[in-house]
DNA sequence: AGATCATTTCAGAATATTTTGAAACGAACC
DNA sequence: GGTTCGTTTCAAAATATTCTGAAATGATCT
């Protein structure tokens, strides 16, 4: 029964290259469905998935073929990653192409995303919560008192995120979980 | 000069229910703006931000109107936000509408996001990720060995990442910076 | 300079997501 | 039973996002 070339159709055994093939393939696609929770796009996502995973660099054209997607958005989506700082440019030798590596640490790639994210999103929100409480600070009506706690406790929320991801940007990998967290200026009541 | 009612056609000095419905306004597009960040749409975002900056029950009318939004949307968006417990239901008597409160402890809200995008999201990526490592795990190729340990490594990573999430949403709201973050099993290199 | 190859740009096309609105449904009243 | 008021549903429309591809730009070589 057992040949060298089985005769039976469906697959029994593919090769080892095979296996690798689909499970980048495969992990492609997985990161690529986490591309919301990064806060990047699909593609951004499967070029660095699959800059990750081969952990060699690529060019426009690799990623071309391999992502199946246009050399604009190759070139864009390259563009883009760069700019996130989630992959940096590799030069060969007598090659005019560029390549373009992902960064290998995770703790890097989540500090990366962190800083990034921090920087995009939750730095305007905070100026936002700062000009709205503004609005109605001087305000001693009995309808406002209400309202500014709120307002103070969102706050105060958004102040302590950006803290604590402030450590975590600033820390290094190794120590990210252990220190960076511990004493963020979490809400503790009593004092001794 | 100074007059009860004062002549000056640029707004001078707005009443107190006029400010305070502005920075209810604006506290509304802000979180809207957010809602990328928690993984919502812009409308669920809006939505839940007038239930917490108001602090009082609404019905699916007061939505359409206070949103510029239709019927559909408006019921839609508040079963969302039912779904994903972030409003709770209110009945009041005499009165056949449904209301909806928003939870008002800004820690508790962090906390219910970050149960559901764990389930939603983090779950089904470690679920591939475990299939993918099963792809290549029997194989000795040298080839595999550098993909299996990057595949390890960010199986590590998810795996942290699920359970620090899992600690946060247990942990009540005054303990969960300081307790429920420490000693998440962080990768620590030396023992002693 | 001119030739060659790589990269960027961006208006229009393709996709994906969100919203509408009217009809169907359901629940509370008469 | 029927009526009224509120909610849900969902196909089609509106919007927003992402992608393409060809032309423009830039970079490297002879």
């Amino acid at each position: 029964m057992a040949a060298t070339r089985p005769k039976t159709p469906a697959t029994p055994e593919p090769a080892a290259p095979d296996r690798l093939s689909e499970a980048q393939e495969r992990f492609v696609q997985a990161w690529g469905q986490m591309a919301g929770a990064w806060g990047v796009t699909r593609t951004m996502a499967e070029a660095h998935a699959l800059l990750y995973i081969t952990g060699e660099p690529h060019n426009s054209d690799d990623l071309m073929h391999r992502l199946r997607i246009s050399r604009g958005n190759a070139s864009m989506t390259l563009r883009a990653l760069l700019d996130w700082g989630l992959v940096t440019k590799v030069h060969k030798r007598g090659d005019r192409k560029e390549y373009f590596r992902a960064e290998q640490d995770v703790w890097t790639v989540l500090r990366t995303i962190l800083r990034e994210r921090a920087k995009r999103e939750l730095a305007p929100m905070l100026a936002s919560l700062h000009e709205i409480r503004d609005l109605t600070s001087d305000d001693a009506d009995t309808p406002t008192t209400d309202h500014n706690a709120r307002l103070d406790a969102m706050l105060e929320f958004a102040t302590i995120a950006d803290e604590l991801i402030q450590r975590c940007v600033e820390a290094d990998a190794p120590t990210m979980l252990g220190d960076a967290l511990v004493g963020a200026g979490a809400p503790r009541e009593g004092p001794a």
